[in-house]
DNA sequence: AAGTGGTCTAGACCACTGA
DNA sequence: CAGTGGTCTAGACCACTTG
């Protein structure tokens, strides 16, 4: 039925993607395995393997060896979001980014922070807190502790004049991370910044970033008023 | 220098990423072409190409025919997220589900809907408003409009006993959806639903669903206090 | 122990796109 | 139009896992 077609491993993805949403294949179901699809749709069994890591992959069927694939039964949604580079962000809305610190110290970093990087003992890590402003209105505040023993470097750097996520970024890349999305009430002093009334909802981004285990950076982003993450599929 | 070892994609995958973490490859450097590279590390290209791909999808390098593949200088995080399927997530929590409907009615879908699925006319939806309960505790509340006409059993269904959101996944399964995710202070009603006080922070998932351009459902999940959606890379 | 998906290879051709 | 990445193939072997 499916022969003297060229088939992509695009296409071959949307197409048992439909046969899957249009019941063809219904929850739970087996699909016929890799060689016998290729057989079927005409192609190698390399295009299949593709077109099905992809759907395995976006959560739609379940691949085990020797098991066969399944139509997954109950499916999430998953979606890729993108956190992007404040600057950026800005400057693709047509605004301009300026950038303030308000605050650096070497201190030692509060619980939360330890617990988040799985530190036991109490370190001393640099704290830089600024905001960004998108044509001067506050746009994100960002409260961050830098382990500056994985960078000593950072000590001298000049906060006042460079973005501490760029330099960072720049400088000390990291290889892993954890990220959490939360909605808090403004404390005063964050609604001052960012020049909301106390209370207001917030969005917050947390971020933990480690570079082969080593703890580098722990942010949190306090978004604007509005601001909102999107995505889709 | 590489050779004589058995490279996975994984393992390249891994190796070329350390040495741009490492600034072996600098920010805005050209890597060199997959054939080269498969050179170097006395593999296949097509293995090469895999793990480069993982890298470009990743944000982590830019690939173009012809062009090459050079290091993204600023990157960005890419997280992939997973909304979890509601009675699922407070499964794992080890409570109990429990679901209660508040409201069902048949009703011109409002302004921010028919925008949201970029209908333009005036069109009548099922609204259902409902109540997700972790051990009795207010977890999710959710506000949905249905699109029936893309499913007209839907109007059947006695949703007092039925999730909405599981009937649908089941009954009508989407091929497109946008997600979008912020935070506001809890007006009266939902305050009032949530067992919150009025104005409390709250993250709001809001979903559109299409399955091949015609509308299905939007759903705004109004997620707990405390209610966190976490990821990792 | 056998069956199925995961990966690797060597080679071919195609599709972009930059010079 | 030439160079580079993207895809496809046919076949081989490996790794996991279930019966």
């Amino acid at each position: 039925m499916t022969q003297s077609k060229k088939w992509t491993w695009m296409m071959l993805k949307e197409n048992i993607h439909t046969k899957i949403l249009n019941g063809t294949y219904a929850p739970d179901d087996k699909l016929p395995k890799d060689a016998d699809l290729a057989q079927e749709y005409g192609c190698s069994r390399s295009t299949i393997q593709r077109a099905m890591s992809e759907l395995s992959h976006m959560g739609v069927v379940d691949r085990r060896r020797k098991g066969g694939t399944c139509v997954v039964p109950l499916r999430e949604t998953r979606a890729m979001i993108t956190i992007p580079i404040i600057s950026k962000e800005i400057a693709q809305q047509g605004k301009t980014h300026t950038y303030k610190i308000l605050h650096r110290a070497i201190a030692i970093a509060p619980a939360h922070v330890l617990a988040g990087f799985k530190v036991p003992a109490a370190t001393k890590m640099l704290h830089l807190q600024s905001v960004h402003f998108a044509d001067n209105v506050p746009y994100i505040y960002e409260d961050r502790w830098v382990n500056f023993k994985s960078i000593p470097a950072v000590l001298d750097v000049d906060f006042s004049v460079e973005n501490a996520n760029e330099w960072l970024v720049k400088n000390r890349p990291y290889s892993d991370w954890t990220l959490s999305m939360h909605a808090i009430n403004a404390p005063q002093d964050i609604a001052q910044i960012m020049h909301i009334g106390k209370d207001h909802a917030i969005l917050v981004i947390e971020r933990f970033t480690w570079h082969q285990n080593t703890p580098v950076t722990a942010v949190k982003l306090y978004t604007h008023s509005g601001y909102s993450l999107n995505t889709q599929g």
